[in-house]
RNA sequence: GCGCCCGUAGCUCAGAUGGAUAGAGUGUCUGCCUCCGGAGCAGAAGGUCACAGGUUCAAGUCCUGUCGGGCGCACCA
């Protein structure tokens, strides 16, 4: 598809003496208009001509110069109708050539993108509102996987700070009253929210909070560290469970703690460079002359603790030492805009160029119709209980629709959790989201199980044709020129095939999964809607296999895009 | 109060780099299983793209302001 575009970019840059680059081409919204349109308003100012004429007059010219295309010059525009049989060729070809493959590229070799993703707090519950960014990482390092790039996933564990003070000395005074070993996050939820209780009456247990975690802090290994290391893996055994279900793996599944060693030198990195001062006991720096109306970020507290910024900081300055990366993106919720404004207002200050490789992939906050989630006042839905619930549903479909299905149980896991990822996929990232049962659990309409479904029902076609002995031996299909022609009725869906190596690259440079959402639901309903108006089936072997063709090449695609996603494609379903 | 983000059909959302008549799903109404799987398909109805200015040959898209909503604003993460 895109060599279409770049012919015509050089056609008309020659034509008429503008840089190819300048020269725009578009899809028209109407496809009775042609494949490739080129507007010619531009044009008219250099040629001092009214736009239409200078179609006209360009119209001629390029159809000596563009083989297998054809140029009609329409008011102001210039659209261009490509062959059917060389659109056929040059868009089924290398979708059959490279199957899963296809789409991605080698444009990344050598470069390489870390992700921070999922980063949830040890000792709280995993719930719904932690799904987005869980989601949204892993999708954009699959995204960018298939571009060629080294990837690497880090899962920045929230397992440092003063919050965990407070939960050791709460451990310590009543962690007799609760089934830690048996239902960990539970248990630490209801200390912690204990802990906030009584604080309120008893100041004695603030100081004593801030006095375990300088004790942490301090590198001590007493009780204190012991009790923290151990409610850790209690945490991460809890996360595994979750990351297993939805696919994702990390590289890296490295805490706030792994970076403790590196604190100091990170503060004193920091004042040798003259940007940081002492205010109001605390160490800071100053971001107004880098970033206008951003406040300060605080280094070190007046108690000589740390805070988050140290912390993320070090990480910082770890992850550009270790990886030398080309992207650095921080796929974390947009209430927290304001502290990555000043994480690179720091690498501003101290005037490190590789600081516009840091990329805040910010995302909507999740919200439920209560209102805001909140583990404290209980408002929350849990991920695993939504899991459940998915696969619970898609099971049940599956027992009234297609009861003999061979896996039934696998599948129903597929189609549950592809649901729930495709649905939290499919909106732009920066939308804000109102938690909604009955909207996750659809499996009707714009959802992963549409797409799902049009797979497994191209999946159903080549099994058919496979048995039936149509489309060559073991079902190949050759993508030979004359099949273009008939398959002008699926002019629509091939230019569609051609674009998905555009779409995969622009939502891996925007960090935009939902753009590769979009393109499976659209890929899927034209999809759905030709075939069935068109049997593939026939008793015209040439018209039979050209259709193969095409189904074999939809299904290539429609895979590839859900699996990008992180959604699974089934075969049967 | 200040800063950032969002505001498109009853509801949930698409509308790359500004370009031809603003598209889906859902809900409501109506059709479609003699024929490759009805988690589907076809059709009807539904819009002053929050509002007001501006830039441009051209604005849902860019700029300014207003209104509405979300988030954030120094020792939490």
């Amino acid at each position: 598809m895109q060599e279409f575009v770049d012919r015509i970019r050089a056609a008309v840059a020659r034509c008429t003496g503008l840089a190819a680059e300048e020269i725009k081409v578009e899809s028209p919204r109407d496809p009775a208009h042609g494949d490739l349109a080129v507007p010619c308003f531009p044009l008219a100012r250099i040629r001092r001509e009214a736009p239409p004429r200078i179609a006209a007059a360009l119209a001629g010219e390029l159809a000596r110069e563009l083989a297998e295309m054809t140029v009609a010059a329409a008011g102001p525009y210039l659209n261009f109708t490509i062959s059917r049989p060389a659109l056929a060729r040059t868009v089924l070809g290398p979708i059959l050539a490279e199957g899963p493959r296809y789409g991605g590229s080698t444009a990344g070799a050598g470069k390489t993108v870390v992700i921070d993703y999922s980063s949830p707090n040890i000792a709280k519950p995993f719930h719904v509102g932690h799904l987005r960014s869980t989601i949204l990482g892993a999708a954009i390092e699959r995204l960018h996987d298939a571009l060629g790039y080294r990837t690497v996933g880090i899962n920045h564990i929230g397992d440092w700070g003063a919050q965990f003070g407070k939960l050791v000395a709460a451990i310590q005074r009543w962690g007799g009253t609760v089934d830690l070993e048996g239902d960990p996050i539970r248990s630490l939820l209801a200390l912690y929210v204990r802990f906030h209780e009584e604080a309120e009456r008893d100041p004695a247990l603030e100081e004593a909070g801030r006095a375990a975690f300088r004790e942490l802090e301090s590198g001590a290994e007493g009780e204190v560290r012991r009790i923290w290391s151990h409610l850790t893996d209690l945490s991460l055994a809890e996360f595994a469970r979750i990351y297993d279900r939805l696919g994702v793996t990390f590289d890296h599944v490295r805490g706030e703690a792994f970076y403790e060693p590196f604190l100091a030198a990170t503060v004193q990195r920091i004042a040798a460079a003259g940007v940081a001062e002492e205010s109001e006991g605390a160490l800071i720096v100053r971001l107004d002359e880098v970033e206008p109306g951003v406040s300060p970020c605080l280094l070190r507290k007046s108690d000589g603790t740390t805070l988050y910024a140290t912390r993320d900081l070090a990480a910082l300055f770890h992850r550009w030492d270790e990886f030398a990366f080309d992207r650095l993106l921080y796929v974390v919720g947009s209430d927290q805009r304001l502290h990555f404004r000043q994480l690179k207002g720091v690498l501003r200050r101290l005037g490190l160029p590789w600081e516009a490789r840091v990329e805040h992939v910010d995302f909507g906050m999740m919200s439920l119709p209560e209102g805001r989630i909140s583990t404290r006042k209980g408002q929350v839905v849990f991920l695993e209980e939504l899991l459940d619930r998915a696969v619970r549903e898609a099971r049940a479909i599956i027992a009234e629709k297609n009861p003999d299905l061979a896996g039934a149980e696998a599948v129903a896991r597929e189609v549950g959790i592809g649901a729930v990822v495709f649905h939290d996929l499919k909106k732009e990232r920066v939308k804000d989201v109102v938690f909604d049962w009955d909207e996750v659990l659809s499996f009707e309409g714009e959802t992963g199980p549409y797409v799902q479904y049009t797979h497994a029902r191209l999946a159903s076609i080549l099994r058919r044709a496979a048995a039936a002995g149509v489309g060559g031996a073991g079902g190949a299909v050759e993508p030979a020129a004359p099949a273009g022609e008939l398959l002008e009725d699926a002019a629509g869906i091939l230019l569609l095939l051609g674009r998905f190596p555009a779409v995969v690259r622009e939502a891996a440079r925007r960090a935009e999964p939902s753009a590769v959402a979009q393109y499976v639901l659209e890929l899927a309903r034209e999809v759905n809607s030709w075939y069935v108006h068109h049997r593939v089936l026939s008793a015209d072997p040439a018209l039979s296999a050209a259709r193969l063709g095409l189904v074999r090449s939809a299904k290539i695609v429609l895979g590839n895009g859900l699996r990008l996603l992180g959604v699974a494609a089934p075969e049967e379903m």
